[in-house]
DNA sequence: TAGATTGTTAATCGATTAACAATC
DNA sequence: TAGATTGTTAATCGATTAACAATC
């Protein structure tokens, strides 16, 4: 019996999903409807009823979801229940504000390391971490089994520092290289370039 | 006669190609083909040619895409022929990476301005720019005519930073907060939140 | 009970892919 | 010319929406 294959595009959804509960706890509500959600998110209800039903039934006819609830289920199937240590690589500009960034707390996620190929930065603190040289990148990051990284270097670098993780054993990479990484099937990546984002609205500008 | 509407999903590929194709111009490569930038990005040849064809003929049968040609005219079709100035808002770590960046070079934006409501941090400097009290935010984006804008503030204050970029005349607006905004039918906003990337990830973990 | 909202089915809509004539 | 690759059409595939019985 196969499992039921659900596709990316809501999985992709479920994080939105579960950053406007958070929202609304924080908001010290308790109830809500797929309606209320997708007017928040600019979501049909009908598609936010429909992703959630691909994983389980967690609503209430006539009064809605509990939030507390729902946001407790999604955590598990995201996974995000436990907490998730990522490496982080380049203590650069953008590394240190990741590194510093307090925006993962409560999300399932948290910064462990940060490696450099920079003597001058190797030693060095940033917020509570001590910049690792990234020698020790495959060792430290087998050691601490960790799956999760997050690569911040120049462009030029991006690809090699990916078959480092991937051969240390990470299988999910945030990539802030404005390039794209040529990876294994069993591993996955995400990418954030702000400068794809703009252009995508200088369009319609 | 109503001017075609190209799919925003259309719209949001092209900025990817284009910088596929600056890539390997950096490689010295003069010429390519569906089929390369397909395979360089894990995406269809027929669809990159069915998304090039809502905006006219680029490539020439038998040989392909001369990649100077098509960038330039996907620079076009994007707006980024030109250089458009962007403010930021939020001179926190996230702010002070951004508005240090270099990857903005050649891609058609560049910072002009950053603002904080610190007392501490107003008049100090981050890169080349001087950080303006928030106070200013409307009338010197006015009077710059600044469109483009990145909120980099806390959650608490996104919504009442957009109101304000968007009485000053923003209508793109890049969201680092991790909160959704309500804004008009006519300000275009995209979202850039990192644990939104990882979480969509650590569900295959 | 009456009203509200879910979960689900079927219909619609839109996006992707396959295939190929045109042509460089 | 022969080989390669485009632009485009038609077919397929998948995602979204509308509608409603079930039920809290």
């Amino acid at each position: 019996m196969p499992e039921k294959v659900i596709p990316d595009i809501v999985v992709g959804r479920l994080p939105i999903y579960l950053r406007a509960l958070q929202r609304m706890l924080a908001e010290n509500r308790h109830v809500t409807s797929s309606q209320e959600l997708g007017e928040r998110l600019g979501i049909s209800a009908a598609q936010i009823r429909k992703d959630l039903s691909q994983f389980g039934e967690f609503g209430k006819q006539g009064t809605g979801y509990s939030i507390d609830y729902l946001a407790d289920q999604i955590r598990q199937i995201l996974n995000v229940d436990k907490v998730w240590d990522i490496a982080v690589v380049g203590a650069g500009d953008i590394g240190s504000a990741v590194a510093r960034y307090q925006g993962f707390a409560n999300r399932g996620l948290q910064v462990a390391m940060i490696f450099d190929n920079d003597p001058g930065k190797i030693g060095t603190k940033i917020g509570p971490f001590t910049v690792q040289d990234i020698a020790e990148l495959e060792p430290s990051i087998k050691q601490a089994g960790i799956k999760v990284a997050m690569i911040a270097t120049p462009s030029e670098h991006a690809q090699e520092v990916a078959e480092q993780l991937i051969s240390a054993g990470v299988q999910a990479i945030l990539n802030y290289a404005p390039i794209n990484l040529a990876v294994g099937e069993h591993v996955r990546v995400q990418y954030i370039d702000p400068v794809i984002h703009l252009q995508r609205m200088t369009y319609y500008l």
